[in-house]
DNA sequence: GCCGTTTTCGGCCCGACTGTTTTCAGTCG
């Protein structure tokens, strides 16, 4: 079995939290959950580098050590630290650090005092009122595992950013409208343009934070206060959302933004940096000793420590900070960069609207070509065309197109992938179409092997534009397709064609890492809407976000050029 | 376990809230 950059990950992440349970050393477990997420975020196999004979060392935060245990888990799928480890705790302990409450040392205690390792045992444990009995533990503590517990089994563990917008958007009503309050900003990985967001994060500036408090937890959607101290409070809404409130006065609200906004990992970086400039970064502001010398507006915070701003999109601590110190920020891609649009449907298949509504609609939002690709006929649900309703699509594109100003509408279809790579429609038929989006929309689960080639084979047609939703993913249903993205991207390279970034809110595919590795591979990524309905335009913002996440600019998204430019990128002949 | 414009040793981000304690450890973000 190939050992895959996220089995070396897993394993890091196993190690650091039997670690944890230990008792060891805290910056050994931090190095430990450092290289894991250096490994879950490589763009290319472990495994690969090590076969070309690169040295692993050079990734960040990989040691001789850790590049050592990566190497053993490589070439033997097994590290001993780990399998030590396991020796002496049971690995199932590990789930108990998950939830709320629990850290390592009570679950070392709670598996050490009363045996417990699994969550079962847990539950059981708190029902007899053992809990309470144990040192450090008190009735109170036990209520609140037992709570903890109850909320996990019917709660999903991160939703949408579209799902929790709404919420987000009427609590920052709530609180903009207490007395005193100045801004109010929701912030953290929502703010960050996250795909998916856990809880919701607001940020307010206010002279009484009291009384904003009073507001937050008498809020009518709030099911259960689960903190609530002077400047900060979590609750519950009755929707399973968690909001996390922090109230600062206005004069700190950058360098609390700043903190509220993370990522976590680019907190710590910048943190570390204002220390080796000896100062300090705190959600108060940036201080040499006890004068602050930053802390209103975000921009200053960055300026104190040395650096440009850096838009959230980009606070992942994925090599930001290097970029902004050598002033090689991205300039990332804005909605307003978009001239049109790749992938759409209508009334022909599973869409909602005539092309002439979509067509309309696409122009109102400041698009100037929108290629229509119905499914084909493969997939019955979607009432996918075939070659002769093709042909009659396109004479009426012909006829709106002449009656269209600055407007084009291109022929095109989005063809299904067969489960061997081949595509869903003969050669003949694509031929005479504009944009040929091929997707995968059956066979998920194929062994990582076969799914790989069946991509690869479908990007050699000669005719396919572009590969749409890549990874077919639905967020919170639907795990990513099981294949090698590196080789995929390495083909659409080879082959001239375009990776979609599709816009819809479960999707949102390529994700930001892969976008990452599309630019750097130098392949354009095309951000569609697939919309099926005139109203899912607004989409676009979305796939905008994720694109910025991947470090997109105006000149590697496929769909920023004029028709004239992008004409001969696809083989169009105007 | 990693890392170096001050270090090859001695540091490693920083503060709020809770509960169990009687001054603070544990957890979280």
């Amino acid at each position: 079995m190939p050992v895959h950059n996220a089995d070396i990950a897993t394993a890091f992440e196993t190690i650091a939290d039997l670690l944890e349970i230990e008792g060891a050393n805290p910056f050994r477990i931090r190095a430990y959950r450092n290289a894991a997420r250096t490994f879950s975020e490589l763009s290319q196999e472990a495994r690969d580098m090590l076969a070309r004979g690169e040295d692993l060392t050079r990734l960040p935060g990989i040691g001789a050590d850790l590049a050592a245990k990566a190497g053993e888990l490589v070439s033997t799928g097994h590290c001993g630290l780990l399998d030590r480890l396991r020796k002496e705790l049971p690995p199932a302990v590990t789930e108990l650090l998950r939830i709320p409450g629990l850290g390592p040392r009570r679950v070392k205690a709670l598996w050490h005092d009363l045996g417990v390792q699994t969550v079962e045992q847990l539950a059981h444990a708190a029902q007899a009122g053992r809990i309470r009995s144990l040192h450090g533990f008190g009735e109170k503590t036990e209520r609140n595992i037992q709570d903890a517990l109850r909320a996990q089994a019917d709660q999903e563990r991160r939703i949408l950013r579209g799902a929790a917008a709404p919420y987000a958007e009427s609590l920052r009503e709530a609180l903009a409208g207490v007395a005193g309050v100045s801004e109010v900003t929701v912030a953290g990985s929502f703010r960050r343009l996250c795909d998916t967001v856990g809880d919701i994060d607001l940020l307010v500036a206010a002279e009484d934070a009291a009384a904003v408090m009073r507001r937050f937890t008498g809020y009518d959607e709030v099911v259960d206060v689960l903190s609530a101290g002077a400047t900060r409070a979590s609750v519950l809404l009755r929707s399973g959302l968690q909001v996390d409130l922090r109230v600062v006065a206005a004069e700190s609200y950058g360098a609390a933004l700043h903190y509220f906004t993370g990522s976590k990992a680019h907190n710590i970086a910048i943190r570390r940096l204002g220390q080796q400039q000896g100062l300090k970064v705190n959600e108060y502001g940036v201080f040499r000793g006890r004068k602050r010398i930053a802390g209103e507006t975000e921009a200053s915070v960055y300026r104190a420590v040395g650096l440009p701003y850096i838009p959230p999109e980009l606070r992942e601590n994925r090599g930001e900070i290097e970029l902004a110190r050598t002033g090689k920020l991205p300039h990332l891609v804005r909605r307003s960069d978009l001239a049109g649009d790749l992938h759409a449907h209508t009334d022909a298949s599973d869409g909602q609207d005539t092309l002439e509504a979509m067509a309309n609609a696409a122009r109102a939002q400041g698009l100037s070509y929108l290629a229509v690709t119905d499914h084909s006929a493969y997939l019955g649900v979607t009432h996918g065309l075939d070659a002769a309703r093709l042909r009659r699509q396109g004479d009426e594109i012909d006829r709106l197109n002449s009656a269209l100003t600055d407007f084009t509408l291109l022929k095109g279809v989005e063809v299904d992938i067969l489960e061997d790579g081949r595509l869903a429609l003969p050669d003949a038929v694509l031929a005479q179409l504009q944009v040929v989006v091929a997707s995968v929309h059956s066979h998920f689960d194929l062994p990582r092997a076969r799914q790989t080639e069946r991509l690869l084979r479908a990007l050699d047609n000669p005719h396919v534009t572009l590969l749409g939703h890549p990874s077919a993913r639905l967020l919170g249903e639907r795990a990513p397709l099981d294949v090698d993205m590196e080789r995929v991207i390495r083909k659409a390279q080879e082959r001239g064609s375009a990776l979609e970034l599709n816009s819809q809110p479960q999707r949102l595919d390529l994700n930001d890492l892969h976008c990452r590795m599309a630019r750097d591979a130098g392949v354009p990524v095309s951000i569609n809407s697939d919309a099926h309905r005139v109203s899912d335009f607004a989409d676009l913002e979305q796939g905008i976000g994720q694109a910025r996440r991947g470090w997109l600019e105006k000149r590697h998204v496929l769909n920023t050029l004029p028709l004239e430019g992008l004409a001969p990128l696809i083989g169009l002949n105007l």
